[in-house]
DNA sequence: ATTATCTATAGATCTATAGATAATGC
DNA sequence: ATTATCTATAGATCTATAGATAATGC
C-alpha cells in the first residue's frame, strides 16, 4: 500500500493537475474529492494527507493552471508573429471548446472573488506574468503607457473569450472572436503582413522553441 | 397556510429577485434552496411547487438579473454623456465591490459554458440588450462595423472587471479598472466635453426617464 | 374543493476524520 | 518504525418528494 516518496511526490503532483483541469471544466464546487483523487487514480481517503483543505488544492490547482498558461504564452511568443500567435490562439474556436486545458482566468476567474484572499494572489501572480508577455508585445501610442495597453489586452482578450462561451448562438460566438481578434491586431506593427521584427527578415516556419 | 393567487405570484418573483442577488454574490452552487427560500421568507417545501427544479431558478434569476442590468443601462443612457456615465458607473469600484447587485455576465458568465443551454440563451439575451445600448453610444471609425465595435467594447468592460476583482492587490486592481476607463473613452466624441448628441445643446440633470 | 405553503423525510453526495494495511526507509 | 494509501464512517448539507395544514376561491 505505502509507496516509496518519490511515487508521492508524484502522485501529488497528479492530483494537482487532475484539479487543475476538472476545476476549469466544472468549476471548483463542480467536482467533489471523490472524483478528484478517482481522476488521480487514488481513492478519497489519502486527500487529506496530501492537502489541508479542498480549498488548499483550489488555490495549488489554480496556481499550476495558470503557470502552464503562462508557459503556453512564452511557447506563442517563440512565433514569427509572436502578437498575431498568441491573439489569435487565445480567441480561437479550438481554446473556446477547451475549457479544460484553457485560460483559468476565462473559465475561474470570477469564482476568484468569492474565494479565498490565497485564490486571488494565485489569480495576480498568473495575471501579472501574462502582463509580462503582452508588454514586450505592446507598441504604445505616444505617450501611452505600456503596462496600461496591456491590462486593456488582457481584459479584452478574456472578456471576449467569456463572452464567446455565454452565448448560445454560434455566429454571434464567432463573431465576438474575430470582432476581439481584429481590434487588437488592428493598429500592431505587422498586423497584417509578416512581423516587422528586424525589417521583416527571414521566414522560418513560426514553431514554438521551447 | 394558503395565500392569495396575487400573493402567491409575488412571493415567486421575491423568490427570483432573493435568488438573481445571491447566486451572482456566491455561485450558482455556493447558495442552497433552503437559504434561497429562508432568504425569500419562505420554507424549502414550497420550492418545487413554484419550480421544477434548481436548473429553472438559475435559468429564470439570471434572465432577471441580466433584465435589471439592461434597465440600469438605459438609465445611465439618459445622462448628458451617456457613454461615460455607463463606462464609468460599469468600472467603478462601487461596481466591483457590488458583487450581488451588480452585472451578471461578469459574476456569473463562465459559469454559462458548463451548464444548461436555455442558460446561454438567457445570457445571450441579455447580451444583446447591452450591444444594443452600446450601438447607440459607437463611433466606429469609417469602414468598422458599429456592432463588431460593440461586442470589444462590451468585452473589454466585463474583461476589466473580471479582472480587477480577480486580482489581490488593491493597486493593481484600481489600475485595470483606470487603464479600460480610459481607453474606452479615449476616441469618443465627447470623451472629457460634454457630450455631442445634438450640438452639445442643454445641460439638463441627467437622471432616468423610464 | 382547490391549492399555497408547511413540516418531515428520503436518498445522494460532500468534506473531513479514524484507524487498518502494507510497503518503504532507516 | 515510519508512513502513503486504503476502507469505513461521521456528520453536514443538498436536491427532491410526500403528505399535512389551513386559507382562498368557486
Amino acid at each position: 500500500m505505502r509507496v516509496s516518496r518519490a511515487q508521492a511526490d508524484e502522485n501529488r503532483r497528479t492530483v494537482i493537475d487532475v484539479a487543475s483541469r476538472l476545476f476549469r471544466e466544472k468549476g471548483f464546487d463542480g467536482i467533489g474529492l471523490n472524483d478528484l483523487m478517482k481522476g488521480a487514480g487514488l481513492t478519497q481517503g489519502g486527500f487529506y494527507k496530501q492537502f489541508r483543505s479542498k480549498e488548499d488544492l483550489v488555490v495549488q490547482a489554480t496556481a499550476k493552471a495558470l503557470e502552464q498558461g503562462s508557459a503556453k504564452w512564452a511557447d506563442l511568443l517563440a512565433a514569427r508573429n509572436p502578437l498575431r500567435a498568441l491573439i489569435g490562439f487565445y480567441l480561437s474556436e479550438v481554446h473556446r471548446e477547451e475549457l479544460a486545458g484553457g485560460c483559468a482566468v476565462a473559465a475561474l476567474g470570477p469564482e476568484a472573488a468569492r474565494r479565498s484572499p490565497a485564490l486571488r494572489q494565485a489569480f495576480e501572480a498568473g495575471i501579472k506574468s501574462q502582463l509580462e508577455a503582452l508588454d514586450d508585445l505592446a507598441t504604445p501610442a505616444p505617450g501611452e503607457n505600456v503596462r496600461d495597453k496591456s491590462l486593456v489586452t488582457l481584459a479584452t482578450m478574456v472578456g471576449a473569450l467569456i463572452l464567446s462561451r455565454a452565448v448560445a448562438d454560434e455566429r454571434l460566438s464567432k463573431r465576438v472572436l474575430r470582432a476581439a481578434t481584429e481590434a487588437l491586431l488592428r493598429n500592431a506593427p505587422g498586423g497584417d503582413a509578416p512581423r516587422t521584427r528586424r525589417a521583416a527578415s527571414s521566414d522560418k516556419p513560426g514553431r514554438a522553441v521551447s
